[in-house]
DNA sequence: TTAAGTGCAAAGGCTTTGCAGCATA
DNA sequence: TATGCTGCAAAGCCTTTGCACTTAA
């Protein structure tokens, strides 16, 4: 059954011990991981990985639609399994925290937006920037 | 007034001419750019303008909060002028095509997770993609 | 068996940095 | 005059690519 399910995943490309590690990786990051911290977890299990396969790996799987790529930050670039509950981040310029938050109002949005522009949305990244409350406070403390 | 208001921008630090014809090519290319172009552009006005320059200025304007940066597409990072009417993206996966658009729910959904996290949201970028009306029809055509 | 993937190392882009000279304030 | 900026060139990072070897199907 595990067979099938990634023969189908991967739509007739081989299965390697590399794609299956990387893809094992991914679903245990919950969330978004980026390739670099990617490779460093794909090291500790199989040393002779290359960077090179995580990134053609990645590639890959953005192309079959297994994972979504996004964009965080310092132009950082992220990617997390498709299919996760969608969620949107909420990013901390002081601190670099990131929150991962849920609205209804998202939803509704994307759907104006489909009709106005008779656009088919596949994918929405909603990316809110600011100030962390500790962070807000230790701002107001220093300015004052 | 000129000297004035430009003093304020830069918040005491030299105001060079590579730095006024930067902004100048900013505020003129109405909507994003990216660093490379902001690069091509400044060098047909001024021959000896290095890449370095066009990187350390970006990095200030968006310090001081002249500029805010946007992270679109390809994981490529363009930047605007602060200021200019809120916008959003839609980018076509496929042909590359950028709109901006505008929609109020975006307002009261800022509204909404600032009040929920508690954060001082200074900067909001909503991204969807997918497919425009005519890479659609393609699509549709080719897989008929 | 054979098409496809992998590791390695090198090349490519974009961005940052060190340094000596130059310009703004 | 004295910070601070600039250009240049080199270094740094991250990502992609060419090639010979290996592996999944």
């Amino acid at each position: 059954m595990s067979r099938n399910r990634n023969n189908n995943l991967m739509r007739g490309r081989p299965w390697t011990s590399q794609r299956r590690l990387l893809l094992e990786l991914l679903r245990d990051a919950e969330g978004h991981i980026d390739a670099k911290e990617l490779y460093r977890r794909a090291s500790a299990r199989d040393e002779s990985i290359s960077p090179a396969t995580v990134y053609r790996s990645l590639n890959l799987f953005k192309e079959l639609g297994l994972v979504d790529e996004i964009r965080l930050g310092k132009v950082r670039c992220y990617y997390e399994i498709s299919g996760l509950p969608e969620h949107q981040h909420l990013v901390c310029y002081a601190c670099g925290k990131v929150i991962e938050f849920d609205n209804p109002l998202v939803g509704r949005l994307i759907k104006a937006v489909q009709r106005a522009h008779n656009f088919n949305v596949t994918k929405a990244e909603l990316y809110l920037e600011g100030y962390c409350p500790e962070c807000e406070e230790k701002e107001k403390t220093r300015s004052a």
